[in-house]
DNA sequence: CAGGCCTTGCT
DNA sequence: GCAAGGCCT
């Protein structure tokens, strides 16, 4: 039996080969043994569809197989796109691939949730040569604790603790490995994702390519970061970064970002009156919420951080659901904000705040229900932020809002939304309303006058254009009621 | 261990 | 001004 010297890079959630030291290990080890190096991806569709991976995300994602497998032909690596089913496919697959190619050693970046980590303990425990390589965050999970050793509950100290460490070691990207001649591009099967995602959702709003990517963080940096804290509450105002669909899917690695930002502001990590400390802030957010993904596992089984949210009475009124859902509340700000999530697969980051509000204190419909349908939608559905920032709204979360702090959408809608012409884009029905109607629609009087008004398309529309769903000072009473009972007992 | 502190607000 | 209560040092 021929020596197994061979190996393999395993790609994930990481389709890049910029700073990618799992790749770099696996050049490095090939060109020790003078081996061959291979990469595969797997497609697992009814996996994805049971962690309600959106199709638009699985769109962009074979979009960006497509670029790396050009990129790392050009580096002298064939890669194998492999269709299976679930993660359960991939031990035959690989034990099989493994006894007939000679293969010594599987590179692969780790992952923090739950289901992933548990494939890959598997896959060990079943001899396969996967070794893990922690490059899922800029501070690998585990290594950021209080003085107690344990994993942080409050964001602020844990923030403060991980800038104290990334600024006593140096954070350097690495490069593309320079590994083997050229070779030519191989064509890669298609994704069969069909049973499970019969419609395909593609975006046009994120062009594909590490390249874009890679332009866009520059620009972002170079032009825009100082204006971040000013302007990103805004959804009128492109005022936000607009790179988490490429961090969820790994086009780029948080370090990318943080060595980007050291490079504009070489005193971030030390000077809180940075810049660029805002943005810097959400990256250490991302950190934080992968973090506790990995010191909490039942995160990402759905369960609240707090032990008492399993005993909220939520009313789970699958009618309102379903006109949150489609943006049909009779609340200008939160349907806009909702069909900017079905029409484009993305919400701005304010606004996700303010629908999650509304869902689970409002309407008291159980955060999970939320949360569920934007990873269905959003290109950027990524388990760890999406359950924080969804818990952290329900105040089931781990230093998460209080529950009696209820956002006000009409203060919200006109704070945020001063002339309305983010909601006007996306809800054309009160584009001739007056401010204070879109703002306050409970004021707007939905009555038609007379036989005129029945039959114009101004009263159609109107008429079209739902009253609001809930009164919010009853809401708001009757959330504090239900989430109150629960901590007098 | 007592005391300061705690993402994005509300009335 | 207020709204708990737990976390962190």
């Amino acid at each position: 039996m021929q020596f197994a010297h061979n190996s393999v890079v395993w790609f994930r959630q990481d389709l890049r080969i910029h700073d990618h030291p799992a790749l770099t290990q696996a050049c490095e080890f090939a060109q020790l043994h003078d081996s061959n190096l291979t990469a595969i991806y797997f497609v697992t569709p009814k996996q994805w569809a049971e962690h309600d991976v959106a199709a638009i995300q699985i769109d962009f994602i074979e979009r960006h197989i497509e670029q790396l497998n050009q990129r790392l032909a050009a580096i002298g690596i064939e890669l194998t796109v492999v269709n299976l089913s679930t993660f359960d496919d991939i031990l035959p697959w690989l034990k099989a691939y493994c006894a007939e190619h000679h293969i010594g050693q599987i590179f692969a970046a780790n992952e923090s949730e739950f289901n992933e980590r548990q494939r890959d303990i598997k896959l060990i425990n079943a001899g396969i040569p996967l070794r893990l390589i922690e490059q899922d965050c800029v501070l690998a999970t585990g290594t950021v604790n209080n003085l107690s050793g344990q994993m942080y509950k409050v964001f602020t100290p844990f923030s403060k603790a991980w800038k104290k460490i990334a600024s006593s070691q140096p954070i350097v990207p690495l490069g593309i490995p320079a590994f083997r001649q050229p070779i030519a591009a191989p064509s890669l099967s298609r994704f069969n994702c069909d049973e499970f995602y019969p419609q395909r959702v593609t975006s046009e709003l994120w062009a594909a390519g590490e390249d874009c990517a890679r332009k866009q963080l520059k620009q972002f940096i170079e032009n825009d970061i100082a204006d971040y804290q000013q302007y990103r509450d805004l959804p009128a105002i492109d005022g936000t970064s607009k790179l988490s669909p490429y961090l969820a899917i790994g086009v780029l690695s948080p370090r990318q970002c943080v060595a980007g930002i050291l490079f504009y502001y070489p005193d971030a990590l030390v000077n809180d009156a940075s810049p660029a400390k805002t943005w810097l802030n959400e990256l250490i957010w991302r950190e934080f919420y992968r973090h506790l993904l990995v010191a909490f596992p039942k995160l990402s089984r759905s369960q609240s951080f707090n032990e008492l949210g399993q005993f909220i009475q939520w009313r789970n009124d699958n009618d309102e659901f379903q006109a949150w859902c489609q943006g049909q509340t009779g609340y200008p700000i939160i349907d806009a904000a909702m069909r900017q999530l079905n029409q484009t697969g993305w919400m701005h980051n304010r606004l996700r705040m303010v629908v999650a509000s509304f869902l689970t204190k409002h309407l008291l419909i159980d955060w999970r229900w939320g949360e569920q349908y934007f990873r269905q939608h959003l290109i950027d559905g990524d388990l760890a932020a999406n359950n924080g920032g969804w818990q952290w709204s329900a105040g089931t979360g781990c230093d998460a809002q209080p529950y009696f702090r209820v956002f006000n959408p009409m203060t919200q809608s006109s704070k945020f939304d001063p002339d309305a012409s983010f909601i006007k884009h996306f809800v054309p029905e009160v584009a001739d309303w007056s401010l204070k109607h879109i703002h306050e629609p409970h004021l707007k009087a939905h009555h038609i006058n007379s036989m005129a008004d029945l039959f114009s398309e101004r009263a159609k529309q109107e008429k079209a254009y739902p009253q609001p769903i809930v009164e919010h000072g009853f809401a708001r009473k009757r959330a504090l009621e239900v989430l109150g009972a629960l901590k007098r007992g």
